[in-house]
RNA sequence: GGUCACGUGGCCGAGCGGUUAGGCAACGGUCUGCAAAACCGUGUACAGCAGUUCAAAUCUGCUCGUGACCUCCA
């Protein structure tokens, strides 16, 4: 098989061959959430683009060190609160401790990530846990001549550092450009370039999270974290970096000349960046009140939704399409989703009953290269989803006897099919939604349907028909197959 | 205003110069007492205008439209 993998490189804008830097490990930083409010689907399909690209690294075979941070400090808000931290902000707002806010919105967050299969990452570093890393880096930073203290508050040098080094190699952007758009930000009078950006903030008066540190009582600044920690647990140079693509600029930016002013390195090789979830053709966003929480969505209960969808019908809809694309919320799509996951999962339990034949007229072989090669193409799980299509079809066909598959062929299908299914694109076998009622429902119901069998096997098709119409109008559906009949409740 | 994307058939969504993406819906068929479900099969497309090429949805230019980033944001 080939097993040739190629990635997407923001930062070089190309498909790269991915050569991780010391194989058979692989370094893998993601940008985690800021804990101060509920996580939307939008931020989900982030998490989710880069658990697959964990999985499939797994499944490659990579030993991989997966880092996921938490952001629990240091973002600002940008209205009138400038210069407040948003944790602090939330927190006098609801009269809690900040670590209060910060657990209850982590803990808010692992749920949701459980609730879509998402796995944990291999180490969850906090901001609050890696303060003195922090400093450390800004420490770092002045010594390499590209930080400067100003009354307690640390900034970055972007010009001088633009002397050096290219500051907007990944977003693209020169600082000519930039200069003349940047806006009133809090500090901007201490700065010696408005490009400039904090690394150490003074905490100003109210300000509840704040730490001691050799420039005075402040608070690390907005983009050190995770040049802090990916550097403390991939090193100075390691594979791959993500994040949504609304963090491109400034965040990642700071984070390579951060990166480099401390260090001398960039940090990732691999700039992955994923696209952003619309509604309407409008970016997902708090902001935008456009967001969707996970239990809203699973209900039903929005606005927007004309119904419930299931966390993996919403899973299934989002791996339809490549990361590196916006992908628009609607409900004829997730309706549409709905139905091809179902399809899906109805071929591989098809498949678990397939009775094996002496010879075999499919080639599982090449099924198995064209999924390989569709993640090696930038992990399109698209592809890969409409080549398990292609199986199920094939198994469909197997079971009409229009297709023969060996008892070894059939065995390795199997295998396909779980693999990819289960631990590549990571869906899980959902509870019947249906079978939620209680036995005794159960029961009744079974009784009804054996009550309409004897109607049927005496011809009385007019009470067969009341029965299954009855039971329609509370709500029960019945399917007649040739083994017998099956029921749906909901 | 600057930077960068995108515009594909009824809907979603692949496509990275030449071969059917795929799913949903629609239509036809098989099965069924009928129905539902299931299964099989089938179609319509590349925003517009020029250009490059033997060949363009795919490359170039222009026009129109949409969006993201430039400020916290996945």
């Amino acid at each position: 098989m080939s097993s040739t993998l190629f990635i997407t490189n923001t930062l070089s804008r190309k498909k790269e061959e991915f050569k991780p830097l010391n194989p058979p490990h692989v370094g893998l930083y993601v940008c985690g959430p800021t804990v101060y409010s509920d996580v939307h689907l939008g931020n989900v399909r982030s998490f989710l683009s880069f658990d697959i690209v964990f999985r499939y690294l797994s499944y490659l075979g990579y030993k991989v060190r997966y880092v996921r941070n938490i952001t629990d400090v240091g973002h600002l808000v940008n209205d009138a609160d400038e210069g407040e931290d948003k944790i602090a902000k939330k927190a006098r707002l609801e009269e809690l401790e900040p670590m209060e806010i910060v657990q209850k919105y982590t803990n808010g967050f692992h749920d949701v990530m459980r609730i879509f299969n998402i796995l944990p990452p291999s180490i969850e570093p906090t901001a609050t846990g890696h303060l003195i890393e922090q400093m450390e880096m800004v420490k770092r930073i002045i010594a390499a001549g590209y930080g400067y203290e100003v009354d307690g508050s640390v900034y970055f040098d972007v010009r001088k550092y633009n002397e050096d080094h290219n500051y907007g190699e990944l977003s693209g952007r020169n600082i000519d450009d930039l200069l003349s758009n940047t806006r009133a930000l809090d500090g901007q009078d201490q700065k010696l370039d408005p490009l400039d950006f904090a690394i150490w903030k003074k905490a100003e008066q109210g300000h509840i999270m704040f730490w001691p540190s050799p420039w005075g009582e402040g608070f690390p600044g907005w983009h050190l974290e995770c040049s802090a920690m990916s550097t403390k647990y991939l090193g100075n140079e390691f594979d791959i970096h993500g994040g949504g693509m609304d963090l491109k600029f400034p965040h990642h930016e700071c984070e390579i000349a951060q990166n480099i002013g401390a260090n001398g390195k960039n940090g990732p090789r691999i700039w992955m960046h994923g696209n952003m979830l619309t509604v309407q053709g409008r970016k997902m966003a708090k902001s935008e009140g456009n967001g969707f929480t996970p239990e809203e969505l699973i209900t039903g209960n929005h606005k927007l939704l004309d119904q419930g969808y299931s966390p993996m019908t919403v899973r299934f809809f989002m791996l339809q399409s490549h990361y590196g694309s916006t992908l628009d919320f609607s409900n004829d799509a997730l309706r549409g989703a709905e139905k091809g996951y179902k399809r899906l999962m109805d071929g591989y339990e098809t498949l678990q009953s397939l009775t094996p034949s002496g010879e075999s007229t499919i080639d599982v072989a090449a099924l198995k290269e064209a999924c390989i090669d569709a993640m090696n193409d930038d992990f399109s799980t698209p592809i890969l989803i409409s080549k398990l299509f292609d199986g199920v079809k094939t198994i469909n066909l197997i079971k009409t006897g229009a297709e023969k598959a060996s008892e070894g062929d059939l065995k390795e299908l199997k295998e396909l099919f779980h693999d990819f299914i289960f631990d590549v694109l990571g869906f899980r076998k959902e509870d019947e939604q249906s079978g939620a009622g209680s036995d005794l429902t159960a029961s009744l119901i079974e009784l009804a349907i054996s009550l309409r069998k004897a109607a049927k096997l005496n011809k009385d098709f007019t009470t067969a028909d009341q029965i299954r119409e009855e039971l329609t109008k509370i709500g029960v559906t019945l399917k007649d197959n040739p083994d017998g009949t099956d029921f749906i409740i909901g």
